[in-house]
DNA sequence: CGTTGATTTGAATATCCTCAACGTGCGTGG
DNA sequence: CCACGCACGTTGAGGATATTCAAATCAACG
């Protein structure tokens, strides 16, 4: 393990307790400017590992992995799910394709993350999977999860937690798509983000946002152009800095966080208001 | 077995394939006014005999049911899933509370419907199920399915449908909320409950809708006079028909089905468009 | 360095929310 | 069984928010 990692390594124990691993089998990445690939790779690939049931070290470098450029698809919506995936390093989106071609974005998926698992009681996939970059993702064959969920309850554990985390995400976004208006789904989006990279022992104060306007737009339910006009707003505001197209700071969370939870427009004290368009 | 009910019993063998059990033990409610409590009490409570892997007939009128007044609460979101519940008679209502106290439906269920599996793998309750008129439901113990699945596969695959479908549902809302406006989302939403209802072996063409404006509303992420307007707007374009308050005949399907699939307004040809508000 | 696709910005418009007032019908209790 | 009260539903008007289309700007990439 890479020595400089260790040093950073400031939110191991509590990952370790969430996921039921020794926190010394858990490795963060630290940084942007410094991948450091190999505990990278760790990190996403000991949820394979904890999956099948085998040690970590044996795993890492061990399991298939699968590359996939911007814009290509991991799997399909509708075929049989014969593996689940640990995303490596990049990011995904999930895409449900109604029938008339609209598309509808349903989550984005970081490093770490385990993705296909929302169709595992269906046995297919319910969605298709995207790569928003350039991404890796180990393969995990699902024959060999059911047969190592058979023999040992804590594996099956894991999938149930995996599972109800998706139902859990779901469930969650369909309360804001549903009641939230387009100011206080961009801050609950931004929030969610900040969070999961700090769970990830990255910076929850600034990352990258790879994925397209118009994929966060179809994520939130409105237009890209909308999506734009909002992260205008919330700079002027001085919610956020767009540093390059890509990269957000949060300089202070409690000041978006104060978007949320707010009753309908009319409610608001329109002075104390920061989004007040002009 | 009532005699009527086997004159009415049109959609026996396509619900038996879908449920895998034998033509003979699906019994359906045949209609509004006679709702012919018997047969009707088997088509839900062998759902349950289904997952506890008993006879129907040994179940019908074994299983514990609790009777609940509009409004009541059958189970609250984050307690232990202890039990899951098939509904008897009447209708249920999920809802999902945000720590600001707004309220989110997520779903409508029905006779014969199961619900609660949505917290399955998480094993606690996702959302608060409440019941939007009077209603009963079996009770099925969650310890009791957990060893029948493990016993019987046919159990446990049953179970995965369940939680599959919920799954789905969840994310096909997703779509619905994200991506269509008010007009669609209520299209789809009615052609939806016709569709469920048909499975029911009740009229298709006209039912109750048994919950508030305000649920649907919520269900459909607008307000409760947006839809008091759109139903207007739809029975004045003739697409459907309300007869007393919480009664819908929809004559012709297609004609409301047209409203689906559609791209934005600019995108329609407006002299076409039986919406048009004047 | 030019081309392409993504993003931003502007202006006009549609949609939906919000508040308020009124109508209706259901259930309760007399 | 009737009358009453209250929650639910409808309707209207005005305003906030988001969409739509168009045009300009920017960034990435060969």
């Amino acid at each position: 393990m890479h020595d400089t990692c260790e040093k950073l390594l400031n939110c191991r124990e509590e990952t370790s307790r969430a996921i039921g691993l020794a926190p010394r089998s858990v490795v963060h990445r630290m940084d942007e400017s410094d991948p450091c690939t190999r505990c990278f790779q760790s990190r996403s690939c000991f949820q394979a590992a904890l999956l099948l049931d085998e040690g970590v070290d044996r795993l890492v470098g061990q399991t298939a992995a699968v590359r996939l450029r911007k814009g290509q698809r991991l799997f399909a919506a509708g075929r049989t799910l014969d593996r689940v995936y640990a995303i490596r390093t990049g990011s995904f989106k999930s895409v449900m394709r109604a029938p008339d071609g609209r598309q509808q974005v349903l989550g984005f998926h970081f490093s770490g993350d385990m993705i296909g698992l929302d169709g595992y009681a269906a046995q297919i996939y319910l969605c298709d999977a995207v790569a928003v970059e350039a991404s890796e993702a180990c393969e995990i064959d699902a024959r060999a999860l059911d047969a190592a969920a058979r023999a040992r309850p804590i594996v099956q554990r894991r999938i149930q937690t995996l599972v109800a985390d998706s139902m859990r995400r779901a469930q969650q976004n369909l309360l804001v798509l549903g009641s939230m208006q387009g100011a206080e789904r961009l801050a609950h989006f931004l929030l969610d983000l900040s969070d999961r990279h700090r769970g990830l022992g990255l910076s929850s104060r600034e990352f990258a946002l790879r994925m397209t306007r118009k994929d966060i737009g179809s994520y939130l339910g409105m237009y890209s152009e909308t999506v734009s006009r909002l992260f205008a707003r919330f700079e002027n505001a001085g919610l956020i800095q767009m540093t390059r197209r890509h990269q957000v700071q949060i300089p202070d969370r409690t000041a978006l966080a104060a978007l949320l939870g707010r009753q309908p427009v009319s409610l608001r004290i329109v002075s104390a208001n920061p989004l007040a368009a002009d």
